[in-house]
RNA sequence: CGUUUACAGUGGAUGAUCGUCCCUGACCUAGUCAGGGGAGGAAAGUCCGAACACUUUCUUUGAAAAAAGAAAAAAGGCAGUGGGUAACACCCACCGGUUUGGCGGCAACGUCAAACAAGGGAAAGCGGCACAGAGACAAUACUAUCCCAGAGCAAUUUGGGAGAAAGGUGAAAAGAAUAUGGAAGUUCUGACUCUAGAACAGAGCUACCAUAUACCGACCGUUGUGAGACGGUCUGGUGCCAAGCCCUGCCUGGGUGCAAGAGCAGCCUAUGAGAGAGACAUAGGAAAAGUUCGCUCGCUUGAUUUUGGCAGUAAUGCCAAAACUAGAUAAAUGAUCGUCACGUCUUGCUAAACACAAGACGUACAGAAUUCGGCUUAUAACUGUAAACUCAUC
RNA sequence: GGAGAGGUGUCUGAGUGGUCGAAAGUGCCGCUCUCGAAAAGCGGUAGGUCAGCGAUGGCCUCGUGGGUUCGACUCCCACCCUCUCCG
């Protein structure tokens, strides 16, 4: 199930993603993965390794260069966040990643069903789909 | 009747499945389940005004902690009057002005209605008024005019002088408003065959004077809370620009903005990594302090909302009763599929249209981030008001 | 969320309210120099629209729209866009 616990917040965790990820580039939505079983010498001392290695945490950007207005902002990410909901909900999805979407300009003239499709395929491609 | 524009108001309803944030409750408590609540008129721009918080300097009180008060100058803002407000550059009412339309009038103008963010002072001083033009403010003679002297047969021309009444230039042209009467002086005519011609008469022009008017200023009277209105007096004044400097009156005026600020929690130092950070990595040391991306508070009960009554032309205020109506933080309030409603288009029915039926498309602008009061800007469709236009009928 | 700075030819960038469509550089075009090129020197050159065979001329445009003024790139008001800071 898609929880608060999913959310990729800290700016430690932002900083190891974007140092060590991979990109995986669509039509109108980029994906930046990273393999947490790959990557232990970079975890905070204090956690327990484990555990941190079962961590499923994603995060979606729609920056200002996308729209300046809000709704349409706002409205691409609740639809992102919906077609992920929608696969961890029926258990689609591999534990121990951490997942970065980034929205391009294109995205906002795009369809619920368009999205949906591309999301697949760059999770895919990433190999995080089971 | 319709269309367009402007202003004001409203700002689609409902069902299923799967979710999300907050609150309350229950339980077998890394959670699960149930119930309730969850964007706006602009939440936007950040253009003004406040509340609130911390903080600088000074003063007073105090043993201290702290509390209360003040903050000049610089600078900035507002400009008709009265009222409203916590406050405002906002709102209401009025005064004056301008524009448009109707009516009355030959006209000037009067009156009625509507609209208007840009409504103190040019009579304190400084500055500006390009180009053109003679001259743009203690100014000025280019053309034309008049007088004197000289040249020439003459037309004309050279020099000196007079006058701001003509022309032309310009956005604006001179006591920078206008009219009437008189007028020193000057010119012309009476003036003759030619030249001169005192006095007198008539006519033209002007400095200047007088009177009246317009606007302004000062003063007086009546009236209105007041801006003003009406009337009167005078050794009074008269280009434009203050969204140029400025003057006058009033207001703000130490600073920073919820990333304000308070608490909790977490040890420190060196090196490395890095755009950068003491927080990531490595090593060392040891209980004090600094600082901070964590957590909690600030954070939603408030200049609040609804209803009723009273006061007021109104903005608004007062009183009473009831209500609690988002509090997120990589940032909730959604996604998908239906049904209905509304609008537009197409097709069918029809001679045509209405109505009806079917189908397609569309349903705006836009998303709380400390909280309020305004302003400004965006806005499908519907409703109302006003104006303009088109068509039809009388 | 809050606080500021700016917008002028293709680009960079000056510009007291007045003869300003606007300095200068850059880019582009032409000429000189050279066997040819570069460098250097000289000259020209913004866009849109309308009229005209053309030469050329009219009108509009300094982000956009209003206002003040005789006159606005400049002064005032509103809006649009870009950038910076709050580590």
């Amino acid at each position: 199930m898609y929880k608060k616990d999913n959310h990729l917040t800290k700016v430690r965790d932002f900083n190891l993603i974007l140092k060590h990820g991979i990109w995986y580039n669509g039509r109108f939505l980029s994906l930046r993965v990273l393999e947490l079983a790959k990557n232990e010498q970079y975890f905070p001392p204090t956690a327990d390794v484990d555990k941190f290695k079962k961590q499923l945490k994603l995060a979606i950007n729609v920056g200002l260069k996308v729209s300046k207005k809000a709704v349409i902002r706002n409205r691409a990410k609740r639809q992102i966040r919906e077609v992920i909901r929608l696969i961890m909900q029926t258990d689609g999805i591999k534990e121990g990643y951490y997942l970065f979407f980034v929205a391009k300009p294109e995205v906002k003239e795009k369809e619920y069903a368009e999205i949906s499709e591309e999301v697949k395929l760059l999770l895919q491609r990433a190999k995080v789909l089971k």
